[in-house]
RNA sequence: GUGGGAGUAGCUCAGCUGGUUAGAGCACCAGGUUGUGGUCCUGGGGGUCGCGGGUUCGAAUCCCGUCUCUCACCCCA
């Protein structure tokens, strides 16, 4: 029988990945609540009309699809978005505004796997939908994802939150004599001229954009490097188009976080339902690709079939992040720990006084654990205590267990203290590490 | 879909101008240690050298095919 492996980008999580895991959720949980977002789900798999209802048929392409024995078109999801507007369309009418919503959900998508990107990951998504484009939501947004990045340890030194809009874009392009049908070349010139050297991008230009003074002006656009010289920059009929994005910046200053956050005329996104504000998150010297990605869609549920609404949200994928939070060694508390692991030498006093406190403690919420052989010796059991990462060994020795002490050993430090049992139960409730009430 | 790189122990890799029984470090198991772990020392288990074919007295090593992984391009929700 041939061996079997995993399945090209796919991924096994051994107890070491999935500490990984479960902190980063934990951590994505965690800020979405503070950020007054409620968890969803949906399906992993839907109609494969969702998807290519917005994006055309070409997505097709792109993702996992089957049919059912039932003759059904079906997709193994590959984001959550739509998913998220038919779920919204359904109640529009009964759901309390604004909507704040979030998701941690498991995407799969066909393509070829490369650094950042995998056939399976699972991604954060948050979204908000309104009664309309309020500026507040659109901070609130990037304050989510912003908030969540620091609160992991990565600093304004580290990341940056660029910041556009396509609905400005878009005002400031037909300005300078681009016409609607050019838009979409244009913005993907934006988008690609960070990622490629400047003699290539000039060629590309020159290639899709024939007209010298069109090019010249272009040029002349991707000098603008921030807000305040885009005021400048932009003729009269485009600053109301620059108004909410002005509003953003001021807002995001008030929150405490413009430290992080920039203008960046070639931060497009390549998905089409983007309305107005977009941003992407990156690591601000790392080649990595972005590790969070967002924007305003304000007819996304009425492409769907539902009312005009305005919504804004983003995702955050677990790859990128984990490359990134990886580099900056930031990943440390990312693991298994144990509590408590109780150290006996002889087994008959374990089983007399251990594994009483072994049941308490595991009352408690605290892992505990000991060793099964009865007769280690306590280098040995000592040894298993540090490889099962334990905060405590609980010493339990002729010495002190007929004055019903024991030895608290800390781990970490080597410190260790005679305690009775009694006083030793009573201080574990004072323990921070203690992670799982009952 | 296009192009580069790589497949040898669980992991990271050495060995490759063909030549004893295929190696190291890490990890794992055990001993050194009958009240104290992480260090150190000793020993052990673990490999059809990705798979198939060819050349040869002899192949991990050379040739052909094939599969897989990986990086980049395309695309990127």
């Amino acid at each position: 029988m041939e061996k079997i492996q995993s399945v090209k980008g796919t991924r096994d999580f051994y107890p070491e990945e999935m500490a990984v895991r479960n902190w980063l959720f934990d951590g994505w949980q965690a800020a979405s609540l503070r950020n007054g977002f409620v968890e969803y789900d949906s399906p992993i798999f839907e109609y494969l009309q969702l998807y290519t209802a917005k994006s055309g048929d070409e997505i097709a392409g792109q993702l996992f699809s089957l049919t059912d024995r039932g003759g059904r078109e079906l997709a193994i999801r590959p984001e959550t978005t739509p998913s998220l507007a038919r779920m919204v369309n359904q109640r529009i009418n009964s759901l309390p505004r604004p909507v704040k919503w979030f998701s941690i959900s498991r995407l799969c998508r066909a393509e070829r796997p490369q650094k950042g990107r995998l056939r399976e990951f699972f991604q954060w998504n948050t979204d908000i939908i309104s009664d309309s484009a309020y500026e507040y939501a659109d901070a609130d947004c990037i304050y989510t994802a912003v908030d969540y990045l620091r609160s992991v340890g990565l600093i304004k030194d580290d990341i940056i939150v660029k910041i556009s809009s396509r609905a400005m874009l878009a005002e400031l392009l037909k300005s300078q004599g681009f016409v609607d049908e050019q838009l979409g070349t244009v913005y993907s010139l934006l988008d690609k001229q960070p990622k490629i050297p400047p003699d290539k991008f000039t060629a590309m230009a020159e290639e899709q954009i024939p007209d010298a003074d069109l090019r010249e002006r272009l040029m002349r656009l991707q000098s603008v490097g921030s807000i305040g010289e885009l005021i400048e920059f932009a003729p009269e009929s485009v600053q109301k188009s620059i108004y909410p994005l002005e509003t953003l910046f001021h807002i995001l200053g008030k929150m405490g976080i413009s430290d992080y956050c920039g203008f960046d005329i070639n931060i497009v996104r390549g998905l089409a339902y983007y309305t107005g504000m977009v941003f992407e998150i990156f690591d601000r010297r790392s080649q990595l690709r972005a590790v969070c990605g967002g924007g305003r869609y304000d007819n996304l549920l009425a492409g769907l079939g539902g009312p005009s609404v305005p919504a804004v949200g983003f995702g955050m994928g677990d790859v990128v992040l984990e490359i990134l939070l990886r580099e900056k060694n930031l990943l440390d508390s990312a693991k298994n720990h144990l509590d408590f692991f109780i150290v006996y030498d002889d087994y008959k006093i374990f089983e007399d006084k251990g594994l009483s406190l072994v049941n308490s403690l595991r009352e408690k919420g605290f892992s505990t654990a000991f060793d099964y052989r009865r007769t280690s010796a306590m280098a040995r059991q000592l040894k298993m205590a540090s490889s099962q990462a334990a905060r405590f060994a609980v010493i339990l020795g002729q010495e002190t267990i007929d004055s019903d002490e024991i030895t608290l050993k800390n781990m970490a430090d080597g410190s260790q203290k005679r305690i009775a049992i009694k006083d030793f139960l009573k201080e574990t409730d004072k323990y921070e590490f203690q992670r799982r009430p009952l």
